[in-house]
DNA sequence: GATGAATGAGGTTTCATTCAT
DNA sequence: AATGAATGAAACCTCATTCAT
């Protein structure tokens, strides 16, 4: 009945610090970045001591590692969770699978610009592991994309000369660019459709005239 | 029979001086992020004193807005020097154009990947007029790419209800993913060229079987 | 029983810490002068590291404000605690009162002559608010050396037609330079005991022969 | 019929700029004070390379100190060009001269309130060579004034017991303050002479009612 | 003789991290 | 376990002075 019947009242509060910490410092550093916000920031927004900070992360570095950690593992789940490549079998299917997983990116990165912000604007500015921890990301999403397609192809819908790969990680380009280009205005929904739209029409019918 | 007929020794000195200074600090920006970069580290790399730079830039940001120009004058200038999205008049002139500009591209991102780092990587950890830059060269190179378009739509070689513009930015969207992408492999020719093909191919056919 | 019962420890150590540091500012500035002395100089003959400094003060004009209005207060106080201008009615009275003031000036500027160094020979060389902030003084000297002369002229003592507010300052003038002429020989009190009884002797029966 | 006979044009204009650099020192030190003044300012007024001035004066202490001796000499030659102590016989004579002097001290004060703020704000703060060239002009003023209080005792004027040397310094201190006090409105004239009386009628009578 | 480019000592300030309480 | 005072490395920037041209 109790999944976590074991856990102490102290151990429960300091789980319950260790993420406020890290929640706050996703906000800090999304909407200050992550060179300009001081360890002494978040612990005042908390309102606790700074040096208790450092009973619960190494040190400054560590705290972006988990606050990235715990944005990519988001993303992750929320394109990985329900939706197996294979899970579908019919074009009706593909396509809904489609609207699902781009409602799922919408409701991350829309509602929050943050998430954004914080992986691709500062991510890249720490050093070369956090930029290859992006860098992974992209990849991984680019390839999930592409077993997306490579199902696609296997069932029909698809080309069959179709580069899975490459435009699997095309697409995803095409994704973060509308990610990008709406950050300032998250509540312009009908351009957003638009671009949506594009993409999912480039993608069906390319830009040719037929 | 003298291109520089007023400029004293002095004068090119100095203007010697300012260009290595901007080259030194985009090097030290792109390969070890701004932030980690020292004023003193560009001095001490070009063999002068830490004041002399304080001669030249009026401080440590004036030379990141320098650098950034410079990075972003080549870059528009290798995409609209000599092309010009009403050149072309014919679909195998646009095909030409088409394979000019990703080679400027290439020329610009493969040979020097330290301009993709600097723009792509740091610019948007600075601050918010900084990354605004940023998104502005985006969104020219967005709306030079969807005027292109509004050409061969024009022409007939694209589709009469292509939405120009929002493709226009979903194409860049794809460019700077190739970017991304071969960023730590600049010698992998051949996969860089798969990529392009596949783009190339899905604008033109999409992915739809027919 | 206990006058600080509501301090604890630390609070005291801070306190005193922060006492130390205007202190030890003072007598630096005073010494060395303002321009001449570093933070880093203040912190070493403290044997704190001087980013303690900085914990207690925001930037080294506001040890300055604070040592200044350490100072000023001291002479504040010492002239007007327990001499109000109307708290004599007798000749023999006003004399004492004279004396008594004389007594107090002379323990903070004889004693003491960093007060009269960094009030008289620093303060107008910081910049505009600080100048102002020693006239300020000045004048508030001159307008309680005046009251006290009002206070003479209504029972009497002095002639009807004085101009107490000028003959007010121009007493403050004689003091300062009484200060003035013996920093350097603060042993010198016969010196000194003649120069105030010259003054004493100029208010009482001018100079002119009678 | 030619004073300078000897000096060729490259020696007068070599003399000139001396003397416009000790001028523009003098404006730019009154003005901003010495240490918020730097040397390239002074040229930068001037018209000339900031390296020229070192042709001229050994640094930046020089340079003051030859300003300093400029406004000093201008004061000592004001009070002591045509007013020796003993060149007065009668009471007259006496009043006359006095007039004279105090027409003096204002033009120089008055109307040139660099003056008062180079030598009185500035002198100070920079080193203990510097304080003690102020206290000897006020000495030296001091002084002065004691010898011509010392001839009115001879010719009777003034009482026998007079302390001339502590009163002549005392006076030097009114002098100082109303010179202080009005530095800010050096137009309000009314009250200039309000004090300048207040002391002439101190001097003369006292404030003691008779 | 004039110039101004170059220098680097010197100063201020910030902030990640440690550690005694 | 929490705190926050203390620390000092590290960064930015100024400007008096030198010296090659």
């Amino acid at each position: 009945m109790n999944d976590t019947p074991t856990l102490s009242r102290a151990e429960r509060n300091r789980l319950q610090l260790r993420a406020d910490i890290i929640q706050t410092a996703f906000e800090e550093f999304s909407a200050k970045g992550y060179h300009q916000t001081a360890i002494s920031d978040i612990a005042k927004r908390l309102g606790i001591g700074h040096g208790t900070f450092y009973r619960h992360f190494e040190n400054k570095r560590d705290i972006l590692e988990h606050v990235i950690n715990d944005v990519s593992a988001k993303i992750i789940n929320a394109l990985s969770a329900e939706n197996a490549p294979t899970a579908v079998a019919t074009l009706e299917g593909y396509r809904e699978q489609t609207a699902r997983i781009a409602k799922s990116l919408t409701a991350i990165f829309a509602e929050n610009p943050g998430v954004a912000r914080l992986i691709l604007f500062e991510a890249t500015s720490i050093d070369e592991e956090m930029t290859q921890r992006l860098l992974n990301l992209l990849d991984w999403g680019g390839r999930l994309t592409a077993s997306y397609m490579e199902n696609g192809v296997k069932l029909g819908f698809f080309r069959a000369d179709l580069d899975t790969e490459a435009t699997g990680h095309a697409v995803i380009g095409m994704i973060l660019m509308s990610v990008v280009r709406f950050l300032n205005t998250p509540d312009d929904r009908e351009a957003q459709k638009k671009f949506g739209d594009a993409i999912q029409r480039l993608l069906v019918d390319g830009v040719a005239r037929r």
